[in-house]
DNA sequence: TCGTAATGCAACCAATTGGTTGCATTATTG
DNA sequence: CAATAATGCAACCAATTGGTTGCATTACGA
């Protein structure tokens, strides 16, 4: 068993945004590199016009999407940059996970 | 835009069991594959058994790591296919936005 | 078989989350 | 400049989360 706390440095909070269906289908919404406003982004989902604001400061302060205004609107824009930091460490802990196994299995083998 | 819930198909439930930092360091020291138990797993860490426990079945729940009782033990083992797959949706998700930032320098180009 | 170790179960608590509603503010636009 | 559109701010609420403590249960082991 490693350290603790070893591995585990990327910010948790990135995940923890990912953990909701909705914005989950915000950031797939987002995903095709335009920017949207509030109410471009809240049609369509069952949802108030103020929770959307909610889930999109989450995903705000987690650093996946940047907030501009433009006149009266606030447009959203995706932030590619922690959604790829997170893949990474996931690949990170498969790797690890993989590794041992292949070391496992050669222990069994020998 | 796309439509709505068209990809996030993978569960949310999984990235929200990620979303912890409890959690990954959990999940951090099952990566090399053995398997331990909760008085194990709680060495270390600033907290209750109790409190573990249920970080350890809520990533039961997630599918992300398999419990066997031994004898009086209950002994926990990784298990990865839904890092795999929560790795694959976010490569998803970042190749659409690639693909996208590229169609959008093509029009600017063009 | 008796003491102890590992866990489970349940109640409880504070803080956070995810949602609402109401009202104020700021820009557009005819 | 008055009406409307888009947003912000704040209060409120129920449910969930993350943690605790206390006690019961189950399995080892001398």
């Amino acid at each position: 068993m490693l350290p603790v706390d070893a591995r585990a440095r990327i910010p948790a909070s990135v995940f923890a945004a990912l953990g909701s269906a909705t914005r989950l289908e915000l950031l797939s919404r987002l995903s095709d590199g335009m920017d949207y406003s509030i109410v471009e982004l809240t049609d369509g989902l069952d949802l108030t016009r103020q929770a959307v604001t909610k889930h999109l400061r989450v995903l705000q302060q987690a650093g996946m999407v940047e907030r501009r205004r433009v006149g009266r609107e606030s447009r959203y824009n995706i932030q590619p940059a922690p959604i790829t930091q997170a893949r990474e460490y996931l690949t990170k802990v498969s790797d690890e996970w993989d590794k041992s196994i292949a070391r496992l299995r050669e222990a069994v083998e020998a």
